[in-house]
DNA sequence: TCTGTTTATCGTAATATTGCAATAAACAAA
DNA sequence: TTTGTTTATTGCAATATTACGATAAACAGA
């Protein structure tokens, strides 16, 4: 065991799982909001900004990257690390409809 | 190791990255999705919703009771489990405010 | 009290995550 | 070519997560 079923659950849960546990550790909150905050995104300034050792900082990326939430290119020596809007604007609406939903809820049972 | 480093982070990072991580997999996502298209909440009816045992979905409830995204009475013989509205009213904004801050940078390098 | 229903907990196995030192790879510049 | 800079990968240890069978606990109703 260990393992997600994910072939249990529609495609959309398991995107919005993908997406939200990609932001499921405060280091990767803080890459996003720093990568957000700047305009020009280098790797160097983002393991100098977090308290980590830079292994671990560049799993994190890799993490980010594959859950698409950023984009990495090479850029001569550095690597130009910046947002992906697009799966922000997808679930941005999501998080939203839950708080609409939850705000036309008829019975209060607790 | 394989602890996270919680007191390397901004009280803000780690309480975005618990509301994420508890969203982080596709069960809880059903469960907090069939909790709110129903008015009325309770217990029995989230295990027959989905394709997991009661003992899993058992530890996927404490999981987001834990991470206060819902909350649960004893009624009776059965418990009612319904969405705190409180963090999604938190958060909610926070990714939008990521969409917007996106949306009005000016250099693009990737 | 006994029986069934509902939910939680325990125990366990498989796998994933977190973190870092050591090292490699890729490149720029001297 | 050599040296330094930047980022990725490998290998490992500690811990967390996922899943479920077995069982317990709590209660309603007969």
């Amino acid at each position: 065991m260990g393992l997600t079923k994910t072939d249990l659950f529609t495609q959309h849960q398991n995107e919005l799982a993908v997406f939200a546990k990609a932001l499921g550790h405060p280091a990767r909150v803080a890459i996003i909001e720093f990568l957000l905050k700047t305009d020009k995104c280098i790797c160097g300034d983002i393991v100098n900004e977090l308290p980590l050792a830079q292994p671990t900082v560049s799993q994190h990326l890799r993490e980010l990257k594959e859950a698409g939430l950023i984009q990495g290119n090479i850029e001569g020596n550095a690597i130009c690390y910046c947002i992906n809007p697009r799966p922000f604007e997808k679930f941005a609406p999501i998080f939203n409809s839950f708080v609409l939903q939850q705000g036309t809820k008829k019975v209060e049972c607790c």
